[in-house]
DNA sequence: ATTGTGCTCTCTATT
DNA sequence: AGAGCACAAT
């Protein structure tokens, strides 16, 4: 396994005296480096798999992680201590609820969840929402929870800060209140637990003789410290990361960890590896010399022994519809010519700018998977099916109570739920034990609804997690809901498909070596680890400290929004934001929405730091690439509503011509026709004339040959007229005989492809 | 008092 | 596109 590790490689692998810091640039094999490096602790080092701690940023990367060590260990990864900082944090809290000062069932609060706890703090405090908009007030609790700081701590002296930090203050004490933590609570309670609790951390670092960090550079302030925590004197810290592939300052991430890491532990074990195997030249190249325009990096020389390859492929095209169209094309030809749909991926800066990327895919009936986006877990009847189950596990859970006590409709009313509140903090008690003071027809609207949620309580005792979520999904009336609804079907089918995934996680859990039950032996008594011996739930000696599946899966709904959700197997294109593409790599990426405004996108154009933070963005969505990269841009798109106009993005000037291959006429000098009537398009779908489309002069291969079929030459540029789509214009041939189809942009329905022994089409010119 | 409808406003990225 | 709000209809 070493043997195949170039020298860095394998210098990072077998680093032996002390902490390291390796600084791995995009490509150069740094999920290898540290799952060997994993491997190799047991086996050769004989370390138990247990003293090891890996970290990650997203599930996707650590169920990577642990497949690999999986594929090189006959051991059982789904014991070892392999996660995201947030998920092994909830690990943490579960086993030491009590010292961390939080119920065993707390609940886990997404983006969400907590801006509405934030509205109902607003609501209650009378709080003007324009000048404390939510959205503010969220980011303000979050990056002074990054930073460590809870209200008291916070430095404030205008009016305005103090009144946030009095919000803050409140917001703290209603989770607090209903047992619920968000994300960034996950962290700092977890912090402060191992802070406060000698026996406690002290009992990890005895444990954790190996801590491994993927994506160091990503790391904030809090999560800094929390691995300063588990390091113990005796433990090696292993960081890998790439300052230039730092892309979630936004929540507070510090690059500056990574100087501070090399003074505080590695001090001078410093290990680059520079050697990319991922790309061709063209590709790497064209992203040095684009990272290169940032100041203030660590620096690094990406380098390949692959040859040039092929250079960029730059299309500009009319519209973000055109350029969807594009793009589908060209990935019909690369699918024909042979690449696995699955090692094709489409990038984009935002989520939504896949709808039209997708619809385009859609009509050309190519199968697709879109990461990230609207997840499973945050459609509206998930949530609406979760609070629910939140309910039934904890009634003091006052946000999922005014999610869901009047929905379905059932006669409980603003002005019910207004005396209802009133009532609650009168006697300071949780919504569900005030029911019984409000008088009147929907105050027994209100009791009954209680007793539904008692009945599923009950019931959960019983019941195996997935048929609970069932019963749930029927007696709550949801079912019922949305089956007399117009557009309920799908709404249906994915509360199926929670029925699904709970039998699932069920399943999973079963078999898993580490059960959700974790109990908290006293870790002082002899048990030297409570976690090895933790029983299995529903095991005798743990039920009545056994976390219950139900529990367990409310907290797997909340940090795994789905992004594993039913990979039915089905090879598909992917489609995702730059953001989810990190760490990944495809044959071909399709680069879309090159627009200054967009990307780098307008938020961030006018500070340094943000640009900065942009173009690093940039460089990681090229290197995702191995063999072709694609970058396209619309003159127009259709933006909240609205048809913007934009020019080139500042980065695709930035990379050097040499690597690139413009495929439409060059920005700067091409004229474009009949933009006026796109701006007025009503529909806004597609442009009223093929006078947009331009493929430019050194558009794809497949375009330049004609095709003969039935006596007639088709190539190229032809004019054609469909009985069923009315007329128009030929792009792309391809095929022969029987198999011949051709492209066809027709003016009033856009482009289809026909199959031309079939089409009943007349030739116009 | 509650429910449904139509209008405005916002909208970067992730755990 | 989705949520929040005002208004009309029950």
């Amino acid at each position: 396994m070493i043997e195949q590790l170039n020298p860095y490689q394998s210098q990072a692998v077998t680093h032996e005296d002390g902490h390291a810091l390796i600084l791995a640039g995009a490509g150069s094999g740094k999920t290898r480096v540290l799952t060997t490096r994993i491997v190799w602790l047991i086996q050769q080092k004989l370390i138990s798999p247990h003293a090891i701690l890996a970290v990650t940023f997203t599930n996707k990367a650590a169920r990577e992680m642990k497949s690999r060590i999986a594929a090189m260990l006959p051991i059982n990864v789904g014991g070892m201590w392999v996660g995201t900082f947030h998920g092994l944090c909830n690990r943490l809290l579960r086993a030491h609820y009590r010292d961390a000062n939080l119920p065993q069932t707390f609940q886990i609060l997404d983006n969400t969840d907590q801006l509405a706890a934030i509205k109902r703090i607003l609501k209650a405090g009378n709080f003007d929402e324009s000048k404390f908009p939510p959205r503010d007030v969220l980011r303000f609790i979050a990056s002074r929870k990054e930073e460590g700081l809870r209200p008291d701590a916070v430095q404030a002296q205008d009016p305005y800060s103090l009144r946030m930090v009095e919000i803050y203050r409140l917001y703290e004490a209603q989770c607090q209140r209903e047992g619920v933590v968000d994300f960034a609570e996950l962290l700092l309670r977890c912090l402060e637990l191992l802070e406060r609790n000698p026996v406690i951390s002290q009992h990890y670092q005895q444990r954790f003789q190996h801590i491994l960090v993927d994506e160091f550079q990503d790391t904030n302030r809090l999560q800094y410290r929390w691995l300063q925590c588990l390091a113990g004197p005796r433990s090696f810290m292993f960081a890998v990361g790439d300052d230039d592939q730092s892309i979630y300052a936004f929540r507070g991430a510090r690059v500056g960890n990574m100087v501070d890491f090399e003074r505080d532990y590695a001090k001078g074990h410093v290990i680059r590896l520079e050697q990319n195997y991922r790309s061709y030249g063209h590709i790497l190249n064209a992203a040095n010399a684009l990272i290169a325009n940032n100041t203030e990096r660590l620096g690094k020389n990406l380098w390949t022994e692959q040859g040039e390859g092929e250079q960029i492929r730059v299309m500009e095209l009319a519209s973000d519809h055109e350029e969807a169209q594009w793009v589908v094309d060209e990935v019909r030809a690369l699918i024909r010519d042979g690449m696995s749909r699955s090692d094709i991926a489409i990038l984009y800066r935002s989520n939504a700018q896949s709808r039209v990327l997708e619809h385009a895919l859609f009509t050309s009936g190519i199968p697709y998977r879109v990461y990230g986006g609207l997840r499973f877990f945050e459609r509206q009847e998930i949530k609406h099916a979760l609070a629910y189950l939140r309910l039934t596990a904890s009634l003091d859970d006052d946000n999922s109570f005014l999610r869901v006590v009047n929905f379905p409709a059932r006669g409980i009313g603003a002005r019910t739920l207004e005396n209802l509140t009133d009532q609650a903090r009168t006697y300071s008690t949780p919504l569900a034990q005030a029911v019984a003071r409000v008088a009147g027809k929907a105050g027994s609207s209100l009791v009954q609804f209680c007793g539904l949620i008692q009945r599923l309580t009950e019931a959960s005792r019983t019941l195996p997690l997935s048929e609970l979520v069932d019963e749930m999904i029927e007696v709550s009336g949801l079912r019922a809901y949305y089956q007399t609804q117009r557009d309920g079907s799908e709404r249906l089918e994915n509360l199926e498909e929670l029925v699904t995934a709970a039998k699932v996680f069920e399943i999973e859990q079963s078999f898993s070596g580490l059960p959700a039950g974790l109990t908290p032996r006293q870790i002082n008594q002899n048990s030297p680890d409570p976690f090895e011996q933790a029983p299995a739930i529903g095991q005798a000696d743990g039920v009545d400290e056994a976390l219950s599946p139900l529990v367990a899966f409310l907290a797997h709904a909340s940090l795994e929004s789905g992004d594993a959700q039913a990979d039915d197997g089905t090879q598909a294109v992917q489609l995702m934001t730059v953001h989810s593409a990190k760490g990944l790599e495809f044959d071909a990426v399709f680069l879309t929405g090159l627009e200054d405004g967009l990307f780098p996108h307008e938020n961030s154009i006018h500070e340094r730091d943000g640009l900065q933070e942009e173009r690093r963005l940039m460089y990681v969505a090229m290197t995702r690439a191995r063999e072709r990269l694609y970058m396209t841009l619309a003159q127009s798109r259709m933006l909240h509503g609205q048809v913007r106009y934009s020019r080139a993005s500042r980065f695709v000037e930035e990379v050097p011509p040499e690597h690139l291959k413009w495929l439409s006429a060059r920005a700067a000098d091409n004229v474009w026709l009949d933009l006026a009537p796109m701006s007025t398009a009503t529909s806004g779908r597609r442009s009223s004339s093929g006078a947009g489309f331009s493929q430019g002069p050194g558009a794809t291969t497949t375009m330049a040959r004609g095709v003969e079929v039935g006596g007639v030459q088709y190539r190229a540029g032809l004019q054609v007229s469909h009985p069923r789509f009315g007329e128009g214009t030929v792009l792309t041939v391809s095929g022969a005989g029987l198999d011949a189809q051709a492209q066809i942009n027709f003016a009033d329905v856009g482009v289809k492809t026909l199959a031309l022994g079939i089409a009943k089409l007349t030739v116009l010119s």
